[in-house]
DNA sequence: TACTTCGGCGCC
DNA sequence: AAAGGGCGCCGAAGTA
């Protein structure tokens, strides 16, 4: 594949991003040492505990008697030799290489008491091989300086490493603590992110230029996410929890975006019912919802055997039908002229003036565009927010980005300048510059108290 | 010892 | 007609 500015506005954008990006890297951000030191040594405390605890576990002992002096709990060939072979449960899936797999979600379908042991474990050795260590080797006095790349992902996105800064734990509420009390803001000041809501539909809006999809995204009192919760799931838009509405956007819209298919949606939005225990809003659990809606099993996952009617497969076929061929019809017919051009031309140019040419595949031809709009705004953004707390001589730094948002370090008494900056940048000025947004962008902020750490950020209203 | 591939998992 | 887009980092296991 290959990609090419043919805009002096690309070219700009490519220049700039670079070195707005290299000020960022030399901000860097700082680190509470002594949380750190501290979280290393209690959590190291943990993973010897909990790893000894173990041991007495019926299948750790099956373990150790087939390998012996062998016998490695972080290895996950042995793991589903162990499963699948000593004892004997069934497998279900395997690997690319044929392998059986030994990931949560193969796990969690074997319902033994052993595995919740084994995979918290695994998270607590994750914790602290891949991020406190990570943090704590590429401090320097007291600051990390994460690199971001612009020269890496096909996409146009950026990506980062040393350590990478666009994958810290957030979703986990143990996880996302443990590692982000790290990240602390300079002595008086707050950490604030700013996020592009929703910037990845917007952009692919600005080429399909649904009409629906339009209503939906301009009209604040209708709500995709929630609409297609209800229907996946056979509810009316009043039952549907914020649980819900998340598995719906989550589990279906999303994934359906980035051109998956029911069957792969509907194991996911089916096995969501129990692992998030959802329930309709009046209380009732969604698989007895389900059932008085006459919808009893998952049904088969063969690609080969058509959906049995009454199943969830054959339900959440319909809705991916409904989806695609009723709801956002222009969409569709967007997606397919575009790979018909792509096919014809072998090239594609994205909003921002970059023709990418190449071997590509259907989902990466229709992915990458908007993806890639998606990250130039915010890079456009990043850009001219700095250039903005320069000309104004602001202490506010820049620290990080993680592909739709901006992380600042800004002291207390830059906070509301830095917030109306930032919104004016985000959605004001970018759509000057930018005849083709066509949507109106939202920015939604999130703060630090003042010497509090990125953990204890919470939502404050911009503009 | 150094390197590669794989499986797994963290994020948008 | 095909059938999940993009990253980086870890340890295990195999190879040189």
């Amino acid at each position: 594949m290959i990609a090419q500015a043919t805009t002096i506005d690309a070219y700009k954008l490519m220049h700039e991003g670079v070195l707005a990006l290299a000020q960022v890297e030399a901000n860097g951000m700082k680190i509470d040492l002594n949380y750190l030191d501290n979280a290393l040594k209690e959590n190291s405390k943990k993973i010897a505990v909990l790893s000894e605890e173990i041991k007495s576990d019926k299948v750790v002992k099956v373990w150790k008697k087939r390998f012996g002096t062998k016998t490695n709990l972080d290895s996950g060939d042995q793991l589903g030799k162990v499963l699948f072979d000593s004892l004997g449960y069934e497998c279900k899936e395997k690997t690319d290489k044929g392998k059986p797999k030994t990931d949560i979600g193969s796990l969690e379908t074997l319902d033994i008491p052993f595995v919740k042991k084994y995979l918290y474990l695994k998270k607590l050795k994750k914790a602290q091989a891949t991020y406190l260590k990570g943090i704590k080797r590429e401090t320097c006095n007291g600051f990390l300086h994460p690199v971001f790349n612009l020269h890496i992902a096909q996409t146009f996105r950026s990506s980062s490493d040393s350590p990478n800064f666009q994958n810290l734990p957030i979703r986990d509420p143990m996880m996302a603590e443990l590692i982000r009390r790290c990240f602390i803001p300079r002595k008086g000041g707050r950490i604030v992110e700013t996020d592009y809501s929703g910037i990845e539909v917007h952009a692919a809006a600005w080429y399909h230029k649904d009409p629906v999809m339009l209503s939906y995204i301009c009209d604040p009192s209708k709500d995709m996410h929630r609409d297609m919760a209800a229907q996946c799931y056979k509810l009316s838009t009043k039952q549907v929890t914020k649980l819900i509405r998340y598995c719906g956007k989550n589990k279906f819209v999303f994934p359906q975006f980035y051109g998956d298919w029911y069957l792969s949606c509907a194991p996911a939005l089916w096995s969501s019912i129990d692992q998030l225990k959802l329930e309709t809003a009046k209380g009732t659990p969604l698989k007895e919802h389900l059932a008085k809606k006459g919808i009893y099993d998952l049904g088969s996952l063969n690609p080969k055997v058509s959906p049995v009617k009454g199943t969830f497969v054959h339900h959440i076929m319909e809705v991916q039908e409904d989806f695609w061929g009723r709801r956002f019809k222009i969409y569709t017919d967007w997606k397919n002229d575009w790979w018909e051009s792509y096919r014809r031309t072998g090239k594609f140019q994205t909003l921002t003036g970059f023709e990418i040419s190449g071997w590509m595949k259907r989902n990466e031809v229709i992915n990458y565009p908007v993806q890639g709009v998606a990250f130039h705004c915010l890079l456009w953004s990043l850009i001219n927010l700095q250039k903005q707390l320069k000309k104004y001589k602001m202490k506010t730094k820049i620290v990080g980005q993680i592909h739709d948002s901006i992380v600042s370090d800004v002291p207390d008494k830059e906070f509301k300048d830095y917030l109306e900056i930032s919104n004016e940048v985000m959605t004001k000025k970018i759509v000057k510059h930018w005849p083709w947004i066509i949507t109106p962008l939202e920015v939604e902020a999130e703060a630090s108290p003042v010497d509090g750490s990125w953990f204890e950020k919470k939502a404050i209203k911009v503009a």
